[in-house]
DNA sequence: AACACATGCAACCGCATAATT
DNA sequence: TAATTATGCGGTTGCATGTGT
């Protein structure tokens, strides 16, 4: 199957956004909802190409994307998945709904590599990862977080929020706001998970830790956790936490 | 102050796969 | 069922900015 790429024609603009862009883009979006990519060009006037629509969109403009300033947890548990999964970076994200996977790529190769090349010696003795066959890779594990899973924090601040995007944001307060519609589709991100225990609530919301206080659902409504999971909330419990020291070593360090 | 080098990140590219015809 | 199209993912690149000399 040979077909030539998207963004191969003519009149396609590419580099950065424009905040005129973004509004384009999030007005467009507002109005039809995500998705559609293809007639998104089309039917806006960009001259951007669909997947760097989608991009735009998926990286930047969504709402409840937190920016920058990776937790000391957070880090935890992306070195944690990055161990079991390997470079799967979308699969990784959808544990931390707030981060995308072009960021969390970025910053694994930008810092979290660096440091653990520095901890190695130290992980190495002190945590076994296992891949083996007692913890399989377990391809549903990208299922846990679907669109239909209610992302939390809309947290649209400035200091996680870069460049353009900061006026962005404010279209974007405007829009939920003022549409319905995209009200109906925001609603449930739109929850106010800001404050430092938002990641730990999210997780505890989606059972990714153990909370006896939230009945456990049955298996249609809640596929059973996947050996991560369970690796996650029981056994390794504490692995998170010791990354998350080591993390805070590492930074101290530097 | 000027330059070179390093770093971080936004965006692009190519491929894989799902969905549609 | 095969062909085509649309979308998603991971690797990589290029530019802007920071830092050191």
């Amino acid at each position: 199957m040979v077909r030539s790429p998207c963004c191969d024609k003519v009149g396609v603009k590419k580099g950065p956004w424009t905040p005129e862009e973004d509004i384009i883009l999030v007005s467009y979006i507002q109005e039809h909802g995500p998705g559609n990519w293809r007639s998104i060009p089309t039917n806006t006037g960009l001259m951007r190409c669909s997947k760097s629509c989608r991009l735009r969109w998926t990286n930047y403009l969504r709402l409840g994307i937190k920016r920058g300033n990776f937790t000391p947890r957070e880090e935890g548990i992306i070195i944690h998945l990055q161990a079991m999964l390997g470079n799967k970076w979308a699969a990784i994200a959808s544990y931390l709904p707030q981060r995308t996977d072009n960021d969390i790529k970025n910053y694994w190769n930008t810092h979290l590599k660096k440091k653990l090349k520095k901890l190695q010696p130290t992980i190495g003795h002190n945590y076994t990862i296992p891949l083996d066959s007692t913890f399989p890779r377990h391809d549903n594990m990208q299922e846990k977080v679907t669109e239909n899973t209610p992302l939390p924090n809309l947290c649209l601040h400035p200091s996680t929020y870069a460049s353009s995007a900061e006026n962005i944001s404010k279209l974007l307060e405007g829009w939920t706001r003022s549409s319905s519609k995209s009200t109906e589709f925001t609603r449930d991100m739109q929850s106010d998970l800001s404050n430092q225990d938002e990641l730990d609530s999210f997780l505890l919301s989606e059972n990714l830790v153990g909370d006896e206080r939230k009945p456990s659902m049955d298996s249609e409504e809640h596929p059973p956790f996947s050996y991560l999971e369970k690796w996650l909330l029981e056994e390794n419990s504490g692995s998170i936490e010791g990354l998350m020291e080591m993390s805070s070593s590492a930074n101290s360090a530097t």
